[in-house]
DNA sequence: AGCATCTTCTACGCCGTGTAGAAAATTACG
DNA sequence: CGTAATTTTCTACACGGCGTAGAAGATGCT
């Protein structure tokens, strides 16, 4: 439970990026598309109900900010697809088959 | 673009457990809920169309296959989560960095 | 031809998501 | 303080995915 979709991602991008807590304007301006505020309202709204951003309600205008950082989520997402294989070792032996050279040098590294 | 309602895991589950084709009528059967076949048929039809199943039509009950092995699938949704990341390499390195010590042991065995 | 089986077509309801207006709350300024 | 500007909440609509299945059409057996 963690699935994000396309604007809700970007917005998620946008507070990954910008290591700071946004209020709903700022994020409103820095997205591409020409969006109400009102939009990116109930959409950081609806983050902050899945737990992914973290609201600031003391100051006004209402600042924003990831809970995890992007990576975190990532991992998150990845041990849940994994959650859903009996067969665990096996994936991860094909999946980490299939990376790339450089990758594979420093996932060797890390596991010393 | 592969992601699953709880239905359509329960039917993809059956068609990975048996390694043979089988027909609606035999899904049906052996799913645990009572379902009308026509359901279980639609299921299909959708699973077809997302390139999850292949039916053959030549044969009377059409008789369904799952397209990839459970665990090629399961690698694909990795790889799909892991290229929403721009961090690749950091992400699989906390990644790896918390599977369990047999995983690691495994993985070391693959790397090596 | 008649009957049983199987498939297609169509459809309904629910929920998540993108989208935003209307109204309420808060703040700022003269 | 009172009015205008800003910000937030509430409510809502549309669309698509998914679970669900009936009605009708196709196919095959006898």
């Amino acid at each position: 439970m963690a699935s994000l979709g396309d604007l809700e991602r970007s917005v998620m991008t946008l507070l990954w990026d910008s290591g700071q807590p946004l209020s709903a304007n700022e994020v409103c301006e820095q997205l591409d598309d020409d969006l109400a505020v009102t939009t990116v309202l109930t959409v950081l709204a609806r983050l902050e109900k899945k737990g992914m951003v973290q609201r600031e309600r003391s100051s006004r205008p209402h600042r924003y900010a990831a809970m995890a950082t992007r990576e975190e989520h990532t991992v998150e997402m990845l041990n849940e697809v994994l959650g859903t294989a009996p067969d665990r070792e096996a994936v991860l032996a094909r999946f980490i088959g299939g990376v790339s050279d450089s990758e594979a040098a420093s996932l060797r590294r890390i596991l010393g």
